[in-house]
DNA sequence: GCGGGACCTGCACAAAACCTTCACGAGTCG
DNA sequence: CGACTCGTGAAGGTTTTGTGCAGGTCCCGC
């Protein structure tokens, strides 16, 4: 994961650690490089915009050194950039604010797409909670033997808190990992989809710390 | 299968293995002489363009080694290239971009001209989920002891989703594998074979997920 | 060369599903 | 008892899907 912005970096850092990915992070153009021939991934997710130099002489390098799916991700929609990337070894692109569910859903495309057999077989999707279940492969939750059905945005929200249960995350940490961006700050909306949540998964599932934000239940 | 690009490689890669076949994989010319000297493979899928050495010298290595099968795959439609690539001992040539279920299809008349009678007899290709039997050599189904027939699209489609079952693809993801190259997003193309895939296999076969794509039913 | 049939594609429209926000009352803290 | 934080219900707008259908293409038998 290269990106210089850090609360973006580690909430798709975090995200996709949650899905079972183990992931290196690295924050501007020399040190992607050296992260690179170091830890040898299956996968990177770049920014084009980057410190020392930028995504594209990043792909370019590491492309020269072994061929490698690259993921990258644009500010803005701009076309150009796009071309530049795909040219130089891109095999596909992001425009942010990007949703993290996409992003996630990319990523597993892309390593599907190079290795589904090893994909599928070293990553656990499923996560065990007392009488909770998530499945994120297939994006299934139940609760006491009977599944239950949440939106998308329920859902990852869900798997946000379910990947670090009892511990609290605030609104705007949630904010940024569900949404991919950080920001409304001073909105209800997280508020109300943990209502949802708690409607469909039981109302004392999720804590609310006062002041700070919500905690997932460790247990039933 | 030699071939650079790594979008390109790995999803005919699977393809292939989807339909029982067992593949390796090389990048550019020199690793797909040594590989083929490695394997000794009954048949070579070879891109002309590629770093090191092109796929006509490439030929002509492995084919002055052991007569083999060679199937090409040229970028555009160049009549030049085409004749070439015959001239140095190619059997059959495809321009791309090209149809997944094509390139199966010419692989299957290849090996079978060469007659390699232990090539049926030795893969696996029925898939068994439920009462919804899948037989990729044959491209036959069966929902219930009943056989369905399926177009062609509908079948790769099936056989996409059925690879890994439960597991929600995306449009895009869908798009990539079973017309082989990465488009039409925007596009409802996908949502109509779907659409005609449960109005055969039953409408709760395929389920959709908001905001994300498709996946199959683990069961019925 | 000429229908005819099977198939693929993608649009336009309608229907669902979903997200966001707001206002206000209830709750919590010091 | 303020000041602030949360929960809630509903309204309004947006995005995503389902569907019917009209062009096209391709292939085949005549």
């Amino acid at each position: 994961m290269v990106e210089d912005e850090p609360v973006i970096n580690q909430a798709v850092t975090d995200r996709l650690r949650g899905h079972g990915y183990e992931v290196v992070q690295a924050w501007d153009g020399p040190g992607a490089v050296s992260q690179f021939t170091e830890t040898a991934p299956d996968l990177v997710l770049l920014d084009v915009m980057l410190p020392g130099f930028d995504g594209h002489e990043v792909c370019r390098r590491i492309q020269a050194a072994r061929p490698v799916p690259v993921l990258m991700l644009t500010a803005r929609d701009d076309e150009a950039d796009i071309l530049v990337g795909l040219g130089v070894g891109a095999d596909d692109y992001l425009t942010k604010p990007f949703r993290m569910r996409e992003l996630v859903a990319r990523v597993g495309a892309l390593l599907r797409r190079v290795d589904r057999a090893a994909e599928l077989a070293t990553r656990s999707t499923t996560t065990d909670l007392g009488d909770l279940r998530i499945d994120a492969a297939s994006r299934r939750v139940w609760v006491a033997e009977s599944e239950v059905h949440l939106t998308p945005t329920e859902f990852d929200l869900l798997l946000c808190l379910a990947a670090s249960p009892g511990v609290v995350l605030t609104r705007e940490n949630l904010y940024a990992e569900v949404w991919g961006w950080p920001g409304a700050s001073g909105t209800r909306t997280v508020d109300s989809h943990v209502k949802a949540l708690r409607s469909k998964t039981g109302a004392d599932r999720v804590r609310t710390v006062h002041g700070v934000g919500y905690a997932l239940e460790p247990s039933a």
